[in-house]
RNA sequence: GGUGGAGUGGCUGAGCGGCCCAAAGCAACAGCCUGCAAAGCUGUAAACCCACGGGUUCAAAUCCCGUCUCCACCUCCA
């Protein structure tokens, strides 16, 4: 058994070989920093971070190259209504998404290209282009330059659609173009656009259109011929369409595999600026922690539609507490007995086989889950039973399983908090023995007031056979 | 007009020909445990047999046909 993924432009689960055996190269679009990091942006890089996860585990060197689209019609249009520089507010912004993926425990990605920054290596696209035919400078004596859609046979191959069947955009500028459904590779310097946005090139001054800086930064990191494609659903067309033209009809082999993750609703409808229902980063970090976000946002199956709407984090919340519970207390049960082990380097050998087959099948972590939580509850039975190999295997196993999803609650302590823990232990732990004592003279008054004053201040007294312990709620 | 996806318990969400009288989580109820709780475990209830109507098959939530509803994309979008 091995990984199988569903391919967007096969439009089949097919069986995942790298190019190079051993050897991952993934090229994930990322956002356009143009504004706020929303709930959508961080399950499509949440997504392939467990894609990514889950390809080392399983043996691969991975290089993920997730860019930074930092020049666009939109970027310049808000640096205006802000009064900012371009550049100034794309890198304010790509500050904030950074700051959103380290919250939700998403890995760096190996490389964070700028779109700004492989602007020689788009124009060298655009010139084979040009040399082989797809692709022509504007016709109205711009700097324009367009990709020939209707020269290019296989145009449509992504998303399944023939041209002659295709909607025309209503307000589908001409600007030189041949035919509407041609797209621009690059755009012409426009009067009051800042010249620190226009570059020299042999058509004339101008910037990148939208989608070459995609196949540039894809090329020029993985090579012409890489493994994964990804990005979420709405990209599929035009842009993943548009890239795979440009890049093929320039002779580049391009990406093996096409993933596409499913989009988010908001309480069943789309998401959109214009219905004002958009779920910020800052919302969904502000109503619960990163380690519940990160549990909601990855429950569904890659590719299904979430919905966002009241009450899921906290369902969140709960679930993810419940597996936190049982390390804490397995943990604390088995330390110093002969059961005690470590995680295994290769986790490997800690996953259960369904875990195993479901993540192969497609990442399918709705099963995965379904094994993650058997675990948690068969551990939790051995616990009570003190059946405790039983329960040190349920543990290493729960213990593999967040780390492969990240959210491994040892993984999420906060690096700075440790200080501060010891000195409220302190502070609870003489509470508790204060209690302990009131409970053994029957001063159920007493002791239920100490309960009560720590509840009231967040925290969660357990009264277990071996002692009393404490949680922040 | 074209392309793709979805309708499963109170909610979320799997399953995609037999192991399904349908996983898992959340919520609910009961019991055990506890001084009482919390946590945990066990059990119960919960899907007019999985939108509706036909069909194929020894066998269908799963395949086929039709109908209804919903969603997404067709050059702004994760």
């Amino acid at each position: 058994m091995s990984l199988s993924l569903f391919d967007s432009k096969a439009q089949a689960v097919r069986a995942f070989a790298p190019i190079v055996p051993g050897q991952v190269g993934i090229y994930l679009c990322g956002p356009t920093v143009q504004g706020a990091p929303h709930v959508g942006h961080l399950r499509s890089a949440l997504v392939y971070d467990q894609l990514r996860r889950w390809l080392t585990v399983r043996g691969n060197d991975v290089t993920l190259v997730r860019n930074v689209t930092d020049i666009d019609d939109k970027v310049l249009d808000n640096a205006k209504t802000t009064g900012e520089q371009w550049w100034a507010l794309a890198y304010r912004y790509e500050i904030e998404f950074n700051r959103a993926y380290s919250a939700l425990g998403i890995l760096p990605p190996t490389y964070e290209p700028r779109a700004t920054a492989a602007i020689p290596e788009m124009l060298e696209i655009i010139q084979r282009l040009i040399d082989n035919g797809y692709a022509y400078v504007a016709e109205d004596g711009s700097a324009n330059v367009y990709f020939a859609a209707g020269k290019w046979a296989k145009y449509g191959e992504l998303t399944n659609q023939r041209i002659a069947e295709m909607d025309v955009a209503d307000d589908a500028d001409p600007r030189g173009k041949r035919e509407p459904h041609d797209f621009a590779l690059w755009k012409a310097h426009k009067a009051g656009e800042p010249a620190s946005a226009a570059w020299n090139t042999p058509f004339g001054v101008g910037r990148p259109g939208w989608h070459i800086e995609c196949s540039a930064m894809a090329t020029k990191y993985l090579g012409a011929h890489f493994d994964i494609h990804g990005g979420g659903l709405d990209l599929r067309f035009p842009h993943h369409e548009n890239e795979l033209a440009q890049s093929s009809a320039a002779g580049d082999e391009f990406a093996n595999y096409w993933l596409h993750n499913g989009l988010v609703n908001v309480s069943g409808t789309k998401m959109s600026k214009s219905l004002g229902n958009s779920v910020f980063a800052s919302d969904l970090l502000a109503a619960g922690r990163g380690i519940a976000v990160r549990y909601y946002l990855g429950s569904a199956h890659y590719r299904s539609v979430l919905d966002y709407h009241d009450g899921v984090l906290e369902e969140a919340e709960s679930a993810v507490s419940r597996i936190e519970t049982f390390i804490e207390r397995a943990s604390r049960r088995l330390a110093e007995t002969k059961f005690a082990r470590a995680l295994p380097t290769d986790l490997l050998q800690a996953l259960p086989t369904d875990f195993i087959a479901a993540m192969d099948d497609d990442l399918a972590m709705p099963a995965a889950l379904a094994t993650l939580h058997e675990s948690v509850r068969s551990g939790n039975s051995s616990l009570d039973s003190e059946d405790l190999g039983a329960a040190a295997d349920a543990l290493i196993a729960v213990q593999a399983m967040t780390e492969v999803l990240g959210i491994n609650p040892a993984s999420w302590e906060s690096e700075q908090g440790s200080q501060k823990d010891e000195a409220l232990d302190a502070l609870v732990q003489s509470l508790i023995a204060e209690r302990d004592a009131a409970r053994a003279a029957k001063d159920f008054a007493r002791s239920d007031a100490i309960r009560d004053q720590l509840k009231a201040a967040g925290i969660v007294l357990e009264d277990a056979a071996d002692g009393t312990h404490w949680s922040v709620s």
